[in-house]
DNA sequence: CCCAGTTGGTGCGACTTCGTACTATACTGT
DNA sequence: ACAGTATAGTACGAAGTCGCACCAACTGGG
């Protein structure tokens, strides 16, 4: 896994780390910055960033969401989710469904149209998605690993 | 590394990925949020955020940082970095230092203010990464691996 | 030299995020 | 049945993000 220093063609390097912030926390917080910018930029086309896709894959993968599902997935607070529950709908890419059985809540779909905003998206991710993979090879497995075991001790830790 | 199912007290455990979803850039995205909101809540009696903090301690390390040093380790636009700086010496944290290479430009450092508040933050950071750490036990030396590696493939897949 | 093109930063304005309050509905024990 | 409390979501406003347009200073070819 460590050591793979073939850079390919003059593709620009990230900045080297300081072995003081090179800690869990700090990695995770470049390699947010880094994906996060790496989807906005690949996104844009499709008029989308990159929480919006994470949103709209939660909606399509599951059957809809509760605004507090989104909240608990996005660790966002609730007022977040509801400017992007605003949002959706002012698109016309979601719309709510009625609860029975919480009438404070309700469950948000994607619409057709959202659906389609989500293809158009997910044609541009895949290819970004694509390469990344490919920059990890075999090491791709356990980068999973790594980020579920991560994703594991945040909570562990106190995530709410 | 795998099925460390062991979830201590009442803790609240993240919801289960769709095996559908369960690639690495929405992995990322995931860990992301959750550690961004994990770190604002725990600086927050300092009043930093997570980026601030990240941001303090690039200038500690480094011996200062131009605004485009500070873009790319964040891999944010100029115009934002921009908005940090002011926030900054309107905090009375950080200040210019002109460089006299390129008169364009400058060098941005904590004065002592800035280094006191980063302190302040750090005693508040250790522990939330002491924390995650525990969490991540013997695994922490691959969880880091990955994150540089991914950090290498997002860079080859073309982050500017 | 010198000027065309590049690079470092900023002002501004549209849009996003999220804390503080607040309302509405659901639970809980008595 | 019914406080009292907890939970789901929202209105609003202050502060943050970043695209567009821009200026200033560097650089390289002629």
């Amino acid at each position: 896994m460590r050591d793979r220093s073939t850079s390919v063609k003059g593709q620009s390097e990230p900045p080297a780390i300081d072995e003081r912030l090179d800690n869990v926390l700090f990695n995770v917080w470049l390699v947010s910055r880094a994906t996060n910018g790496l989807l906005d930029r690949a996104l844009r086309p499709a008029g989308l960033d990159g929480d919006e896709f994470a949103l709209y894959s939660l909606l399509l993968a599951g059957d809809g969401a509760t605004p507090s599902d989104l909240a608990r997935w996005m660790a966002a607070p609730p007022t977040t989710v509801s400017s992007y529950v605003k949002r959706l709908e002012r698109r016309g890419h979601a719309e709510r469904e009625a609860n029975a059985d919480d009438r404070r809540s309700y469950r948000l779909r994607l619409t057709e149209a959202g659906q389609a905003a989500h293809a158009e998206a997910a044609a541009l991710f895949l290819p970004a998605l694509a390469a990344v993979r490919a920059g990890l090879g075999r090491d791709e497995g356990a980068v999973t690993d790594a980020l579920h075991a991560v994703r594991q001790s945040l909570y562990a830790a106190g995530d709410p």
